[in-house]
DNA sequence: TCCCTGGATTGATGAACGTCTAAGCAGAGC
DNA sequence: GCTCTGCTTAGACGTTCATCAATCCAGGGA
């Protein structure tokens, strides 16, 4: 995509106001942007959310699809968002796929946010 | 497979697991997957840091804009967007617009992603 | 073995997104 | 008043995304 740019980034000051702070979000953007971005689809949100509020801890793809009214196709393409985001994880047993939950990246999207909103109040 | 009608959802048992729990993400999904969509890009991201690490707690566009690679009016669109999300709240004074973090709306999300990741552990 | 079912993948299409250039608007200074 | 600077808005363009129909693959049962 296009990027002719290639600005120093930081050596200007208009003097409006003093020199900022280094970022407290690091170069992790990448991932985490793309975990935000997974969760920006009211389906995913509430397919992420049927999934951790099970209380085995998976649900089989066949309790999900008939929760929404789009084509199986279409959630199976959003749990694939999600799985890539590394929301969530998933395997195949017997006839159907169980998918649950992974802890770790949600806590992780919830620190990010976290932090900034305690540092700025 | 004839399979779009508005299902009332929930009705259907294919007899693999238990019926699902009522989720926990509740109907405010529009919302907070808007908020999630609008941080669901690096430099919206990176954006969001920069104002909520300032010290001011408050910043200028024109201590933003150099930090990035894209032209003026582009970070102008991204504010934008964080500002329609309800993420962050600027303010014209004198010459200078001045951005800042709104926390609540940064907590509630937090609070979205926490709970799952608590829930299924 | 064959057939049926559950689910993922592929390909196509219309909508939404990110980026740019150009133009417009609001303050500050001369 | 005039002009300059800071920032936003408008319009255009190429890319990415969400969705569906059609197809394919894996397991289970007769």
């Amino acid at each position: 995509m296009s990027k002719q740019l290639p600005v120093p980034a930081g050596t200007e000051d208009s003097g409006c106001c003093p020199p900022l702070a280094q970022e407290s979000i690091p170069a992790s953007d990448a991932a985490a942007a793309a975990g935000f971005k997974a969760l920006g689809d009211p389906i995913r949100l509430q397919l992420l959310s049927l999934i951790a509020s099970h209380a085995g801890g998976e649900v089989c793809v066949c309790e999900l699809t008939p929760r929404f009214e789009v084509s199986g196709p279409t959630i199976s393409h959003h749990l694939k968002v999600l799985r890539q985001a590394g929301l969530i994880d998933c395997e195949r047993r017997g006839t159907w796929v169980y998918y649950w939950i992974v802890p770790a990246m949600l806590a992780r999207l919830a620190d990010l946010l976290s932090a900034p909103a305690a540092a700025s109040v």
